[in-house]
DNA sequence: CTGCCGCGTGATACCGGTATCAGATCGGTC
DNA sequence: GACCGATCTGATACCGGTATCACGCGGCAG
């Protein structure tokens, strides 16, 4: 008896027990080849009686594909990388394919380290939604690509990387929202969040500059509101962009801050789930109620948002599809389609609903 | 120049830049053996100019370990599994594992055909959230165990499997819930969702029965329930508990049932999220609100519930916690510790907000 | 000076598949 | 009856690592 590892049998032993060649019964489980359905038979028939299992590793190993697709997404405990990835997987396993991912938590280190887990492990492809920002950040992407691993990202375009990108129209979806608010009537609009930049910008130009160095989404979503104030000729205040870390304890502070300012703010725009539930926190705090008092809409839609009451106005990303196109941008040129190298752009949709009137008086 | 398949670099060709032997590079780059300093470091040099990056798939051939962890969960997109597997990959991850999720949907052939998948890539273990009931649908969980790769259930325990499980106190859980409800005076209290049976239990007895043929978080839940119930004297009303499908649709009509019944329910416990959410739709719709028309406790807190308004109590399970111990027990199985083949019981909390009063007049 | 030991190194047989290629078998044809 | 070709099968060289083992060389003891 050989060392059993454990692991099962192994084609040998299959072609063993059904007296044939090696390469017979390989044939016959690869399903590559001739075999006479005699031969066949007996192989299929000794495979079942010993419980035969390919091992993929090998099978890789000599193939050089592994049929795994490599995943590394910001936090797997978000529910919205959740629900992206569950469409990734659910289109990659439709074709055979499975599925490693990995959590950056935002730490760039943490990306390459996650990079070289997919190199290593020899995926065929990686979707990635990157931390990376500029040019000198985007080196583990290009080895990657250098190795000949077809890369796509998704939810967050990198401008260094010319690279299929699967996003939604951030900028128009956050306009939209703020063309809600300012044709309600509102003027002083709170942005939460901007770029975490130490310093508040004082200006509109810093402000740009340091979303243009911060996460594609956010300077996106920036960007939107910029646009929608700029048509209605309402000024940019300085005052009304919360900055800094994004925690939802410091929306709480911070969406605090706007509301007690002598010109408070009198609409609130979250550009995520967290940032809502601490602008909620804060109205409760200052004992104000929306939408009378102040007005909010917010990026990320669920279940909650729609039973609260009043329930809230919000914009649904299409969480699933965005993952699904992902997968299948990348499975088309593992099937070999040449890359379009083009930024795929999913629409969003504003949800309606009762978190919005016009300012008080 | 051999054939290039894009893999980059192999331990060869490291050798044959650094001029030693093939076995010498391994050694160096795999950490393994004695290596002369100056070789060594003529290898390192060699490795790092070519950028090489050991294939760990031929490693694992070799090794007969992968050093990649199984996990099957019933839905990556749900929020509980989504932090679950936050706590797992974290936990693996630290001890130089990676993971490897697959989605079940609830469905006892998927979680089979993704036991094959973990099979097949020679996992060294697997963490299951199984959908398997009775001794009849463990055989797969079984195959896996018999080819040596260990397994540990979570969040779901599986009578018929005498593994390790790391699970919540779900039956004290739903029992102090229901004991809170008890406490401000409910005695009609609704329970949502018990097990997916066609038609409606009409006994204790059948109710029981269905529960112990269905999930068994539920199961537990529904005896936590029917434990608060006892101790109180208080009748069971098959009326009160919603069975059948679980979608948040059924629950906003079952619940809409039980609030229109002649001696209507007064509160509502929830096992789930969408039962929570489901339920507050009811209520709106039935012109009724929370606290002081029906008192309102769900299962796991969530951002969201905090800011609700009134805040709802909310039972907390520590899922992060769940994970990384889930992967702590595998993780130590694979390190040559013996099986405790038992229940690892964590405790939940019960966050009490404001969504409980006494019953109306 | 010879013999032995030990150390460092390289050759090589694995792991379990795939893929190529040579050879055996068989039928058909002249 | 011999030859040819098509058909089917099995032997074997890969894939890129790990691990065993043999060998060469130097030092030291007898």
């Amino acid at each position: 008896m050989p060392a059993d590892r454990g692991q099962g049998p192994t084609i040998s032993e299959v072609a063993a027990e059904a007296g044939v060649g090696r390469a017979t019964a390989a044939r016959t489980l690869g399903g590559y080849g001739y075999v006479s359905p005699e031969l066949r038979a007996r192989v299929l028939a000794a495979a079942e009686k010993l419980g035969y299992r390919a091992n993929a590793l090998a099978r890789s190993m000599s193939t050089g594909v592994s049929h795994t697709l490599g995943v590394i997404v910001a936090d797997i405990g978000n529910p919205f990388f959740a629900g992206l990835l569950r469409g990734i997987s659910d289109t990659a396993r439709a074709r055979g394919f499975d599925v490693i991912v990995l959590s950056t938590y935002e730490n760039l280190q943490q990306e390459i380290a996650a990079t070289n887990v997919l190199i290593d492990k020899r995926v065929d492809g990686v979707i990635v939604s990157s931390a990376a920002l500029d040019r000198d950040q985007v080196a583990h992407i290009r080895a990657a690509m250098d190795r000949g691993i077809p890369v796509v990202l998704v939810d967050r375009a990198v401008a260094a990387l010319d690279l299929d990108a699967v996003v939604i129209d951030n900028r128009d979806a956050a306009r939209e929202a703020v063309e809600v608010l300012i044709a309600a009537g509102h003027r002083r609009i709170g942005f939460v969040w901007g770029p975490p930049v130490a310093q508040p910008p004082s200006t509109r130009r810093e402000l740009l500059a340091a979303a243009s160095a911060s996460l594609w989404t956010d300077g996106e979503r920036l960007r939107g509101y910029l646009d929608a104030l700029d048509d209605a000729h309402i000024p940019f205040d300085p005052e009304l962009v919360m900055v800094g870390p994004k925690t939802e304890e410091r929306v709480v502070g911070e969406v605090g801050r706007m509301l007690a300012l002598p010109d408070r703010v009198t609409a609130v725009f979250c550009t995520e789930t967290d940032g809502m539930t601490g602008s909620l926190r804060a109205l409760r705090k200052a004992g104000l109620s929306y939408p009378d008092d102040v007005a909010l809409i917010g990026f990320d839609d669920s279940a909650w948002a729609a039973v609260m009451d009043p329930p809230l106005t919000m914009i649904a990303q299409p969480v699933h599809q965005l993952g699904a196109k992902a997968a299948e941008v990348l499975l088309d040129i593992l099937g070999g389609a040449e890359p379009a190298r083009t930024m795929h752009t999913l629409r969003s949709h504003l949800i309606q609903r009762a978190s919005v009137a016009p300012p008080p008086e």
